[in-house]
This record gives C-alpha cells, structure tokens and sequence, in this order.
DNA sequence: CACCGTTAAGTTTTT
DNA sequence: CTTAACGGTG
C-alpha cells in the first residue's frame, strides 16, 4: 500500500488520502483517474479498516466494473469479493430485487431492453390506431426516457416539479406503458433506476436500511449520470455524505442520452462543505496532442475548466490529412498503417475513429483488400441477434409467467399453427380474466370446457397444450435446482426451435445454429461463475451485460474500428480520426437540433478523440465523399482550424498530392467553381454536386444589421458557409452570437 | 403466412 | 448508397 500511495502524484494521493466527506474529482483525459479510484478504496480497505461490505463503487459499464474490481483484487488483501462494485442498473435491479413486493412486482421480474420497450410502445400505439408510419415509437421511447432520466415515476410526490403536459398524448402513452410493463412483471432500463427512487422516497425504511448498509459510495464517470441517478445517490449518501465522484466534464458525450452536466456543476451546491480536487497531468499523450486538445477544449463555455499538462515528451506534431475522397482516405490509413507496422509499431495499438459507424465500411474494404487484419468494435451485438432473443424469449416466459411480450414472440416460433386471430382471442381473454398470456394459457389448456366460447380448434389447443406444458415443466426444473444449461437444451429441442433451423439448409440457418450453441456455452460459463445459479439470474446477466465478450478472442494484432463514443476510455499509440468534414462532425444533426449546446458535445467527442492518441494523432478528411449517394463537399470540420497551427502540420494525399503548400483555403481558387451547382466530372461519372462557400462571408470588422437587434459589428467568425457562426457586438454594448443560416443578417 | 418489392430515411448507444 | 420496415401478393 505504502508504495502504491508513493507512485501517485501529489494531487492522486490528497484524493486517495481525503476519505470523509464529500469529494468530486475532476480528472483530466489520461491522469490516472481509474488508478486513483482503486487505490482509494484500497485505501479505505487496508489503512482505515473498512469492511469491503460498506462500500459501493458505481460505474456505467459492466467492463469498468470488471476492470476496477481486477485491479482492486491485485492492491487488496481482504476479501475484495465483498465489495460492491457494478453497474448503476446492476445495482438497482438487485436492490430492486431484493424489495419488489413494496412497488408492486416480484422477485423474478423481466428487465426489457429498448427493442423490447419499443415493441410495447407499438402495442401501445396500434390500440390508439396509430400506425408506427404516423408515429414512430422511437420518439415515444426517447420522451420516456426523458422522464425516466429526469428520474419521473408514476406516482411522484413532486410531480409539479417535472413540468409535465398532462394532456399530451405523449403522456397517455407513457402511463399505458408503464401499466403494461406492470401486469407483465417487467421493468426497463430507466425503470430500474426510477423503481429505487420510488423505494426510497415512499419507504423510508427501507431506504434506511440501504443508507446503513453502505458507508463508502464512490462514483466513476460522474460526468455521465443522468438527473435520476444524481437523486439516487442523493439518497444513498446525503446522511453520511461520503461521496466521491471522479469524472470529467470535457469528456460529457452522452448527453443526448440523458447525462446531465448539472450534476457536475451543482455538486457544490448540493453539498456545500464538498472538496473539488482536479488532476490535470496526462500520462497518456504526447506533449503536442494534449496541449493542442486543451486549446480546443477551451473553446467551451459549459466547463469547469481544468489546465492538463504533462511532462511527456513533445511528440510528433499531429498531421491533418486532405484527401480526394472517402477511399483514398481510406487507402492512406491503410498505407500508414502498413508503413507504420514496418518499423516495427504493433497493429494492435492503432485505431481508427470515426463519428458514424457507417463510415466504416470503406475503411474495412481497404484493410481488408491489403490483408490488414482489424475488428469493429460495436456493430451486432450478440444479444440482439434474432435466434438469441428468441431462446431468451423462452427463458423468459420460463421465469416471470407474466411476461405477455415474450410469450407472444415465441407462440409460433417455429411455426405451430398460432397465428395472429388465435393471439388475438388470447389477449382478449387475458385482458379480460386480468392475466397475462403465458397465465391464461395455462389455465385454459387446463380447462379448455371453460373457455369453449373462444372457439379454439382441437389442433390450436393441442399446440397451446405441448407449449404450455414445456414451460411449467422447465419452471419446476429451474425451481428445484437443474442446471440453467440442461433446461436451455431442452427447451431448444422440445420446442421445435433448433429442429425447424435445422431443416433449413441455408448459411445463415447454419450461424444461427451455431450462434445458438454459443449461447449454451455462455449459460454454462454463467454457471461456473456463480454459486446458486438459475435461469433468472442468467438472463440478468443477458440484459444487463450487452458486452460482447470481443475481448475474449485471441490477440491478432487486429487494428481497431471504432466510434468515437466506443473509444472512450480507451487509448491507442497511433490514431486515425477519419471524416472530420463539417456536416459529419461536427454532426449536422446535433447543430441542427441543440445548436451551441449541440457543438459543444461534439468539440467534446472531438476531444475525446483526439486525447486517445498517445504517440500520434492523424486527423483526415476528404474534399468530396459519397454520402447517402450523393457526392457532397463539406469542407474540413472546424474543429481543425480550432487547433493551433503550431501543432499540426497539413498534408495532401493521393490525386491530390504534389502542392504541399496547404490549408482548405489555399484551394479556393480551385473551388470557387463549385461554388454553385456544377457538373463534376471523375471516373467517368458525372455527379451533380452542390458546395458550400468556402469562405466566411462575415469577417472580422464588417458591419451588419441584423433585423431583431439593430446595427452590430462582427468580432469573431468560426466556419464557413451556412455553417459559420459569427460573435456580434450591437451598438448597446451586447455580443450575441448567431449561426449564419438562421440569423436575419444583412451586410453593408 | 412467408416472401418480395416498394418506400423512406439516414448520429452517437455504457444499461 | 444502404437498410429497415411496411404492405401487397403467391
């Protein structure tokens, strides 16, 4: 311990040390936050004496709970088992586990992902006669989530708080939802979390009982917690306020997905006699790439601001990379890599990033054709695969009898002569004896004298009867101990399932069979890893553990493709960040939407990005890329000219070699004949293009009115073409800024 | 009910 | 250009 504590910085080692009261760490890309979370709660262990079983560390994925619970293991001597450390959802699913019979479920509840959340809301809709072409659920699920992150539940105290339309239809929605979710004993994602609130603010007991249990929480990735997870862990900790957050709110990314910044700009507030320590050395990049990303960074207003620094060497300078178009783009990367590995740098520590994983298919063509070898990360998930959510469908109605969804995904699959007028009697009946699909089944393949008026054929009842029975026989099994693999394999044989695969002799039947198989594999890896285990408890380790194991797979060297949001947390020697045109990113759609707000996640993700590299950082883009099958011209993103020239140098490649003497500005000339539509003609193709101005229209000095605000001159400008945002200063002394395609702006 | 053709739309996705 | 999702037909 002694010498761990050594190896720290000054400013890690005041964090580890202050273990009382409230503390928020704001750590810098690359400062060793993780290192500095670790060695706390060893510290907490080993000199204070802690019980491992006060303490809870809350993380968002299952692999940084993996990884911290690794690294604890190794630092700490007593049984490191007995700490909590997992995921905000693990954590409320076992709490609300543990107290279900107080808000109205039971034990064995089903956790529904999004796809199974939107097939609910579809149900939902179809009752109103709302086609998904009329509304898609997907807006639906993202105004749920929107409460749901506010951390709403039907039933609030403070419902006023919320602001909430109760006319809205959208809200109609939301309660029938929730009701639905009910009668089938199921929670979502969201409802996890608001499930705890709700425990917690309507059972004090029992939230006294949680707030005696744990007398350590720590927080990683602060940064991401959404409002309801904020008053979650106001809960667990306002008694004995030992709470430490460690996050960084330049590396916000997930906002869109609900991450509140307020949480880290109202810690204070909320608990006023709070420490805020900041470690601002990088151990990770060059000196070049994190003196250019801090200079980029601080250009946001919604910060804290933080200095990084490091005491790493200079470094290459960053190269900004013109391309002619998204394949020599991808043709350069690939030579690079290849050159790159030549002297001797590992594949392995390369990545390439790109803001939509749709760009990388070009990126893998290239790679591919020269043999390089790589992985996507992200892509499919396991999980989500067609053949897996079925068997998990089945799993399902095995576990919670009140799960209709599932049960009406597996009535007839495979093919057992229930169609949709058969489901449709079945619901009736269910909605009307208040039961759900999988209960009513039961009971009239019980009693089939009962329910003569439903009219079901000798054939139909006689399916219902071989499917019914299948599952109460696997429920008893699960009940009375069998193994979840040996339930799983026959359940995969008595059903028809894997026979009806079989019969198909196609490819795709063959990876499904195979895919199967895999899941077998996972089910019997679940077993070894737990002590008592069962069907429920595997299927909570399915939802709330969408990792897809990629690390698993042997060490080829393989260069990484990925998003810039899967980079997060991760760091590689030599980066490619790819398609940094305006438009792509930053996002049109995130300017479009949230505007400043909008360009401020991006600069962040840009910034993510770019404090990934360590040794080297390529930036490209490309004069011309096909998108959506048009050929569109965006311009290199702004992000570029946001990074000071002295750290970058800027390279043409490909066609578009030979004039070294560079910047997107020098090419005006060549561009202007763009400037309106214009036949291009390459390749033997002709394109209709459409580019946007090169150039701001608005410099520095000019004056403008602007019709709302009067006469005003520009001080500041950043983009281009409808892109350009222009800072004002009006005669009353106000600067405003505007984007130029919104804007009511005149020159004179 | 399954397949196919048409149509519309097109970020990011820790749980 | 892709892909997903609907509606019509065999």
């Amino acid at each position: 311990m002694e010498e761990v504590l050594k190896s720290l910085n000054d400013q890690q080692r005041n964090a580890v040390l202050h273990t009382d009261g409230p503390l928020m760490i704001l750590a810098g890309a690359g400062s060793g936050k993780t290192k500095t979370l670790v060695t706390k709660i060893s510290y907490l262990i080993e000199q204070k004496g802690i019980s491992p079983f006060k303490v809870l560390a809350l993380t968002f994925s299952n692999k940084a709970a993996r990884e911290m619970r690794d690294r604890i293991a190794t630092q700490v001597s007593s049984d490191a088992g007995a700490l909590s450390v997992t995921t905000f959802h693990a954590f409320c699913a076992r709490v609300l586990r543990s107290e279900a019979q107080y808000i109205g479920l039971s034990r064995n509840f089903t956790i529904y992902d999004t796809s199974e959340s939107k097939a609910v809301i579809k149900q939902v809709l179809s009752r109103h006669g709302i086609s998904t072409k009329e509304l898609s659920p997907y807006e639906v699920l993202n105004y749920m989530d929107g409460l749901n992150n506010l951390g709403y539940y039907v039933g609030i105290e403070d419902e006023e708080d919320f602001d909430i339309d109760r006319s809205d239809p959208f809200f109609a929605y939301y309660n029938e939802y929730t009701n639905e979710l009910r009668k089938s004993n199921a929670v979502d994602f969201g409802g996890l979390i608001t499930g705890v609130l709700h425990l917690f603010e309507k059972f004090p007991d029992v939230l006294t009982k949680y707030i005696n249990r744990f007398d350590y929480i720590l927080v990683d990735e602060y940064q991401d917690t959404n409002r309801a997870q904020f008053k979650l862990l106001n809960y667990l900790s306002k008694a004995k306020r030992n709470i430490c957050v460690v996050g960084d709110e330049d590396q916000s990314i997930y906002s869109w997905r609900g991450a509140d910044i307020r949480n880290i700009l109202e810690f204070e507030e909320n608990f006023p006699e709070a420490n805020v320590m900041k470690l601002e050395q990088n151990y990770r990049s060059s000196r070049n790439i994190i003196e250019a990303a801090s200079s980029v960074i601080a250009r946001n207003t919604h910060r804290k601001g933080k200095e990084m620094w490091t005491s790493n060497p200079t470094g290459e300078e960053i190269e900004v990379i013109e391309c002619f178009n998204e394949k020599e783009e991808a043709e350069f990367i690939t030579n690079t890599i290849i050159s790159l590995s030549k002297e001797g740098n590992p594949t392995r520590e390369m990545a390439v990033f790109y803001r939509t994983n749709a760009q990388s298919r070009t990126i893998e063509d290239q790679l591919r054709r020269a043999n390089i070898p790589y992985r996507v990360v992200g892509g499919v998930k396991f999980y989500e695969r067609k053949e897996i959510k079925d068997m998990l469908a089945y799993l399902r109605v095995i576990v919670n009898s009140k799960d209709s969804l599932a049960f009406s995904r597996i009535v007839n699959v495979p093919s057992r002569g229930i169609g949709a007028t058969t489901l449709r009697k079945l619901e009736n009946v269910a909605i009307r004896d208040g039961v759900s699909l999988p209960e009513i089944v039961e009971t009239v393949v019980d009693n089939p004298s009962d329910y003569k008026d439903m009219k079901l054929s000798a054939k139909v009842r006689s399916s219902l009867g071989t499917l019914a029975n299948m599952y109460v026989e696997a429920r008893l099994s699960d009940s009375s101990g069998k193994l979840p693999s040996e339930i799983y394999e026959s359940v995969l044989h008595e059903s028809g399932y894997l026979d009806s695969l079989k019969a198909r002799k196609d490819y795709e039947s063959q990876a499904r069979i195979e895919n199967l198989e895999e899941l077998s594999s996972a089910i019997k890896q679940y077993e070894t890893s737990t002590q008592k285990p069962d069907l429920g408890g595997f299927l909570e380790t399915v939802t709330l553990d969408t990792s897809n194991n990629e690390d698993m797979g042997m060490d080829l060297g393989e260069v990484s493709l990925m998003t810039i949001h899967g980079a997060k947390g991760l760091e590689f020697n030599h980066v490619f960040l790819c398609g940094v045109e305006e438009n792509i990113f930053p996002s049109i759609r995130s300017l479009e939407e949230f505007q400043d707000f909008g360009l401020e996640e991006e600069r962040r993700l840009f910034y993510v990005a770019m404090t990934r590299a360590m040794k080297k950082l390529y930036i490209c883009f490309a004069q011309g890329r096909m998108l959506y099958g048009q050929l569109k011209f965006n311009g290199p993103s702004r992000f570029i000219n946001e990074i000071p020239n002295k750290y970058y140098t800027w390279r043409k490649v490909g066609k578009i070699s030979g004039s070294s003497s560079n910047s997107w500005d020098d090419m005006d000339d060549e561009y202007d004949d763009f400037n309106q539509e214009q036949e291009f003609d390459s390749e033997e193709k002709t394109w209709v293009v459409s580019r946007n101005q090169p150039e701001s229209k608005y410099k520095t000095g000019s004056k403008v009115i602007h019709s709302l605000y009067g006469e005003g001159s520009v001080i500041d400008s950043e983009g281009f073409g409808p892109d350009e945002k222009v800072t004002i200063r009006f005669k009353d002394g106000v600067n405003k800024k505007f984007m130029v395609k919104f804007a009511p702006l005149t020159l004179i």
